[in-house]
DNA sequence: TAATGCATGTAATCGGTTACATGATTCA
DNA sequence: TGAATCATGTAACCGATTACATGCATTA
């Protein structure tokens, strides 16, 4: 997905500011499965408005330079729901951690037990991040009646169970890694 | 990882052309975590070759135009194994699928359905193809006593083991996701 | 006082994809 | 005859990252 088509996406969430944008990347619903830079988001904005996929008015902030509040424009609602029909690219877990621990036998074992625990660090803070924000939303629509979103709370769901299964995954191989390692590298000498 | 790097990488496996290299990225054991397109691979040999990272010999075919087989110089030896000392930056599935499927409720539920189901089908090719590439690994291991490279077959299990999870959700989690959509659908009319 | 967060933007550069160009062989 | 596989390469284009540039407010 190209920038210019995430940026219409978050904004069909409601209006929104480019540095808002950048947040729903980065901890936002879109956090765990994809990723953009401010250098790729205004430019990316000032094109749309160019195109007039959005409009955009400047909120004035005492001290603060003006803000720019983005939002979709009718055309831009029809540009994005058509990039909804497109038939997406099959996906793929790209990985440099995967491609580190491939050849793990180039690796010392001090280094790759803590490339192993960062990642797992790494996955089941994504875990907790996500579990939190849905239990969030959960509880709300609970307490308020509005119903949730399907769409977001599968995906939501998706991401947790994946990054659960990876941590689980790297927990209950990690010793015995590093026993075979341990193996090699003295089979080595 | 760049692509030059990933060059390297399936080098230090043994000598190999180009073309071999991209099928390592399609069928090979990088096939679920790393990609790379030819357009990309032979510039990236090229340069390899002008920096003496690797080298070259012309290999004669009767009819075919020769083809070049590539091999890795101590230096390209020493050039991996330093970019195996990078830290790696953090692991996201990057996903095309779960971007619509935010978007569930703008889609047709049949094509919900249809996006699911192929989804599903992909990620189980995926844990099939390399359960099956694993399985013979480990067959000829047993036939021959070749130890087995750890580093391979743990990031074969985590393949393994992330796609099956994957394609377990949305098993599980497909007919609510539909009835929802459907709910939705005839709430809003 | 230093770092962090809010806030927007530009420019250089880079890496990679896509499409194009070529050409033989084999299989359906 | 047409498609697929083997085999190598180039060129145009594009999209995105990185770093740079600016500046105020708040918090530690």
């Amino acid at each position: 997905m190209d920038v210019r088509t995430l940026c219409l996406a978050v904004l069909s969430k409601g209006e929104a500011t480019g540095y808002e944008i950048k947040k729903a990347f980065e901890e936002g619903p879109f956090a765990h499965f994809q990723r953009a830079s401010f250098g790729s988001i205004y430019p990316a904005l000032s094109r749309l408005l160019a195109e007039g996929l959005v409009e955009a008015h400047a909120m004035e902030q005492d001290g603060r330079p003006d803000k720019k509040m983005y939002r979709l424009t009718a055309q831009g609602q029809a540009t994005f729901h058509a990039a909804l029909t497109v038939d997406p690219e099959p996906d793929q877990f790209r990985s440099d951690l995967l491609f580190l621990l491939f050849f793990a036998c180039h690796l010392p074992p001090a280094r790759a037990a803590t490339l192993l625990d960062a990642a797992t660090a790494s996955y089941r803070g994504h875990v907790a991040r996500v579990s939190g924000i849905k239990a969030e939303r959960e509880a709300v629509s609970n307490a308020t009646g509005q119903p949730l979103d399907p769409g977001r709370e599968f995906v939501a769901g998706f991401g947790i169970t994946l990054y659960q299964a990876a941590a689980d995954y790297l927990d209950a191989n990690r010793d015995a890694l590093l026993a075979d390692l341990q193996g090699h590298a003295e089979a080595a000498e």
